[in-house]
RNA sequence: GCGCCUGUAGAUCAAUUGGAUAGAUCGUUUGACUACGGAUCAAAAGGUUAUGGGUUCAAAUCCUAUCAGGCGCGCCA
């Protein structure tokens, strides 16, 4: 059953398929009493030369109405009120038959999207930054296989790269190897920072690192000795986060040193290509429209691009992906933008299925949070906040796990705050919001759950005749939301943008609490009862699936 | 300087991508369990959509100018 399909088809019909297909739009009306489904008629004026109420009036007489409860014309739209019996009966009886495969879309049959996403950087803090391209990335790997999309969910570790021979400078001159053993990323941290302190009072310690880096490039073996250490300590922290978060594993860590011995090949097809270009010492490709790509510094060693064009090439091959999505924030868009179009002028059109999936940044009094400068929050010490915040909420603690609920609560408010908006957007970090568990939160959700699963506890559901049920506006409400999620599946899917998703279950849970605040549900005829249970439990369904989607856990009891 | 992005209630964000009376949440004020979980519900107040001009049946949305902010622009990632 598609609706929005029967009342586009309903349309051309009724107009002997005068219009074509693109110019019916059917919408969602604001206001709910002006029907299910309108569609304006004003674009058809033009191309019938008719007024467009004159058009929606010929429409709904030519129209067989008996398939509606109702067909309105009010100024210029064709307002479809559904069958609320049918579509009720449909909506219930398929929720409760499929369970969480409800609402599964088949758009991705067969084919792979790849997902870089993550990404945190290597002897530095996972600060809240980094939150987003994880929670985002999570949650579009999630969309996507709930669009029967295979995934591989790749985190590219920035593990690579001239800060890596900074790092190693700085160890080599103030570094103390038991502190790092007791706190690397700390210790690596202030290694990092005294480091660029020191290089603006005496510059030529910029080259030194950069010197440091080509050593390990080359494979100098105390440096690469070192080099694996900072990055075994470093993941070992970043799992605490990850454990935290709930992500339990990424299908590939594969992160930019991964791709050491891989570039030659790349480097080489862009010589023979004859799209190399010697400048100022070191080589780029030249692009229209934009700045030339930067491929090998004067000094022989890669950089960011070199490895990214190889990681492109290398996941091509190995995963021979139909989508290759970039979760990264804004400020790398020219980059992005670049890395595609040096593959398009090699002459691979794959760069046409790379996606960036930007975002906007975290900012921290209207402004960026500087890692060199050590203004970073820590993404691990929030969580554990949140945790703490939310064990203060619990109540009932004897029949709860309450340290696994707290930070299922905890950090759903986390999760949903990063996700409910528009990703482009940038996000002042605000403590305070962040651990909200009020309003258009996480735990407000999770509460409408838990409350669905104690109504539910001691009443077991039962069949019911739909031909006597009652619908009134809020169970209508409830029904119809629940029969767009699919739609909301694959717009989600389309746009990478989970926030439909968040909106979507916001949207589902506040409906929800209408309906429980003024209607009581565990009363009536035992037909009534039934269909009421029966329904909330269709919402519960839906509330936990789409939870899941965002990496959001969904405890029975908080 | 050039390029990209953003500007909507006191705050944080929506607005079906050009559609009907611009909606939520927080905060403020008021009300609701001897009823299924008060992390809830019901309600009030709060707007010249940064500003000026334009495009059309229709503009928060498109074009244009101005103002304000952010990001990026060769050897960082």
């Amino acid at each position: 059953m598609n609706l929005r399909e029967e009342i586009i088809n309903d349309i051309l019909k009724s107009l002997n398929n005068e219009v074509s297909k693109e110019d019916v739009v059917v919408e969602s009306p604001k206001e709910r009493s002006f029907g299910d489904y309108a569609v304006p008629c004003f674009v058809f004026a033009k191309k019938l030369r008719k007024s467009p109420i004159a058009i929606a009036e010929d429409i709904k007489n030519n129209l067989d109405e008996s398939k509606y409860e109702k067909v309105e014309v009010v100024s210029g739209y064709l307002n479809f009120f559904v069958k609320k019996e049918d579509l009720t009966k449909y909506v219930i009886n398929k929720i409760n038959e499929e369970k969480e495969n409800y609402g599964k879309s088949n758009i991705g049959e067969n084919k792979t999207a790849v997902i870089d996403y993550s990404a945190p950087n290597i002897a530095k803090p996972f600060g809240v930054g980094h939150l987003r391209s994880t929670a985002i990335g999570q949650a579009i790997k999630n969309i996507l296989e709930k669009n029967s999309y295979n995934t591989v969910g790749i985190n590219h570790l920035g593990d690579w790269g001239t800060q890596f021979g900074k790092m190693i400078c700085a160890y080599k001159k103030w570094g103390n190897e038991e502190a790092i053993r007791k706190e690397p990323i700390k210790e690596l941290l202030a290694l990092y920072i005294k480091f660029h302190e020191e290089a603006e009072k005496e510059p030529s310690l910029e080259d030194e690192g950069r010197a440091y880096f080509k050593a390990l490039e080359n494979g100098d073996e105390e440096a690469l000795m070192l080099w694996k250490w900072f990055r075994d300590e470093s993941l070992k922290e970043f799992q605490k986060t990850y454990d935290l978060l709930g992500i339990s594993k990424f299908d590939s860590y594969n992160g930019e040193a991964f791709y050491l011995d891989k570039m030659d090949g790349v480097i080489e097809e862009l010589k023979e290509k004859n799209l190399l270009k010697k400048d100022q010492g070191a080589y780029v490709v030249d692009l229209e429209d934009m700045p030339p790509a930067l491929i090998m510094k004067k000094d022989g060693a890669t950089l960011y691009m070199t490895r990214d064009l190889a990681a492109a090439f290398y996941r091509k091959k190995t995963y021979n992906f139909d989508e290759a999505v970039y979760v990264i924030g804004n400020e790398q868009s020219l980059h992005l933008k670049q890395l595609k179009a040096v593959i398009n002028k090699m002459g691979h059109d794959f760069a046409n299925n790379m996606h960036h999936v930007n975002f906007g940044m975290v900012l921290q009094d209207g402004k960026k949070m500087s890692t060199r400068k050590g203004k970073t929050v820590k993404l691990h010490d929030v969580l554990v906040e949140a945790k703490d915040m939310a064990k203060t909420y619990i109540k009932n603690a004897d029949s709860v796990d309450v340290e696994e609920v707290s930070r299922q609560v905890g950090i759903g408010a986390v999760i949903y705050n990063d996700l409910k908006n528009y990703r482009t957007n940038d996000i002042e970090f605000k403590l305070e919001d962040v651990l909200r568990f009020e309003g258009e939160t996480g735990p407000y959700i999770q509460y409408t759950y838990a409350r669905i699963m104690s109504l539910l506890k001691n009443n077991e559901l039962k069949d019911i005749d739909f031909e006597k049920v009652e619908i009134n506006s809020y169970i209508w409400n409830l029904v119809f939301k629940l029969y767009e999620f699919n739609d909301i599946i694959v717009k989600a899917k389309l746009g990478y943008d989970p926030s439909l998703l968040a909106k979507y279950v916001m949207d589902l849970a506040q409906e929800f609490n209408k309906f429980y605040g003024n209607c009581k549900i565990n009363d009536g005829d035992d037909n009534e009862k039934a269909f009421k249970l029966k329904v909330s439990n269709s919402v519960a369904i839906v509330l936990k699936e789409g939870l899941r989607l965002l990496n959001i856990d969904a405890p029975e009891k908080m």
